[in-house]
DNA sequence: TCTCGATCGATACGACGTACACATCGGAGG
DNA sequence: CCTCCGATGTGTACGTCGTATCGATCGAGA
């Protein structure tokens, strides 16, 4: 008899697997089961916290158990990836290009910051929730008289912004926790040391003046909601849309 | 005779004791030394590859030598990161804030492309040569009656675009270069198993839609500029200036 | 010359990712 | 009902990592 048409499981990718019709019958683990007991670890005590080991335990399984579905720990975070996407729930409600990049963009930054080790996680894996993403904004995007690499431009310039605004928004929080600052306040007196060195130097006096006179220095979200708007005009305005 | 005014060194940061006058006697090692091999190994080979064994090999010297130098890991991926952010060597020759958050922009991205690892790095930890960005942007925004709060929202928000648009670039290039594809070309074919599989789905007509009609898809400048055009328009006229 | 603190080396420990061979389960074919 | 086989989970082991600890060694001030 030749070839069957059952594939290798190991050359099959990560998503192929996971939509298989039959889930097996044994099944004590499943990549969903795998995929939540890794994003609660990585919530609860940061992303260095998920081991294969610290997995294992947390399924009550053996620590090579997991391998069998997933072909390292890359795999392992390619799956919490797009399994924590799959939240971002994106709807069809509005037409307007506009608020729904708005509506993006803040839903992907609440998903980020209760899930903060995402940000640490590599970029453009294609997965089946993340490119849900793209899709969903160029719909929007269509019929506005923009051609395809323009349309891709405004996703990836929005996404961007959100990303990296996103991104110094965890790095900060994440430091205030390690060092257990609750308060910008706080943050501000442990910094003091440091800082009032740096100051010192005398190599950063306009800095130094911001420092003095801002007032929304804890106040991430109005920071990140100015810069939004700034994007989108912007957006809008060379693009003529 | 009461307290020296001499403190602990392990208590003092990591850019006090750098800039300490003498820099001791025997100085086979220095921060600077370190910070040289640590980002040459990060070049070549990778953030992985900087290993403290590694590194000491590198340098000649036993594993634990730097230790001396550095409390851990962690501060030595900040002196790395310090070290790079040297680099960019910000300039004072033009006093339009535009013309010096492009060149900012511009020569940020050419750094972190430079130095890919550096996008993994924690970002606002403050240290000498990263607190230099922002003092030279404030600077070109005083004056134009934008109170601090607003200055500073315009700098992080050019920041965290760039930011995030390197990120994206990084990441795929990282991807090509795990699988060993030289061009935009090479890279669809090898994806295009799973990119079929995810198109055969039926879940994204948009994008397969982009896929066919776009001709920019491998001119990451054309699109970081783009975009850094879009947040530079948007930052201008809702803040006007 | 002697001493003392700053450097650097040697050794060791626990945790990690994962290769590999083995045990065991449950359903299909007789 | 039995048997067998592939899919699933286990046990053990190896090499590497970060780093704690302590001893050796060096240079300069007394």
């Amino acid at each position: 008899m030749p070839s069957q048409e059952k594939q290798d499981p190991a050359k099959l990718t990560l998503w192929e697997r996971l939509e298989r019709p039959a889930p097996a019958p044994r099944a004590t683990l499943t990549p969903q089961r795998i995929a939540e007991a890794a994003v609660a670890i990585a919530d609860a005590e940061g992303l260095d916290a998920v081991t294969m080991r610290r997995l294992a335990t947390e399924l009550g399984v053996a620590p090579m158990a997991a391998y069998r579905y997933v072909n390292g720990k890359d795999e392992l975070l390619e799956l919490m990836t797009d399994f924590v996407h799959g939240e971002l729930s994106l709807s069809d409600d509005t037409a307007d290009w506009r608020e729904a990049m708005r509506t993006l963009a803040t839903r992907t930054r609440a998903v980020m910051l209760k899930h903060p080790w995402m940000i640490r996680t590599v970029v453009l894996v294609l997965t089946p929730n993340q490119m849900a993403v793209p899709e969903r904004v160029l719909s929007t995007l269509d019929g506005l008289g923009l051609d395809a690499d323009t349309m891709m431009a405004v996703f990836r310039t929005v996404t961007s912004y959100v990303r990296g605004a996103v991104e110094s928004e965890i790095g900060l929080e994440q430091i205030m926790r390690e060092r257990g600052w609750a308060s910008g306040d706080e943050a501000r007196t442990g910094l003091a040391p440091q800082m009032s060195w740096l100051m010192g130097t005398g190599r950063y006096p306009t800095y130094r003046r911001y420092l003095r006179e801002a007032t929304r220095k804890d106040d991430p979200q109005w920071q990140f909601e100015l810069g939004l708007d700034c994007v989108l005009d912007g957006v809008a305005a060379r693009l003529g849309i």
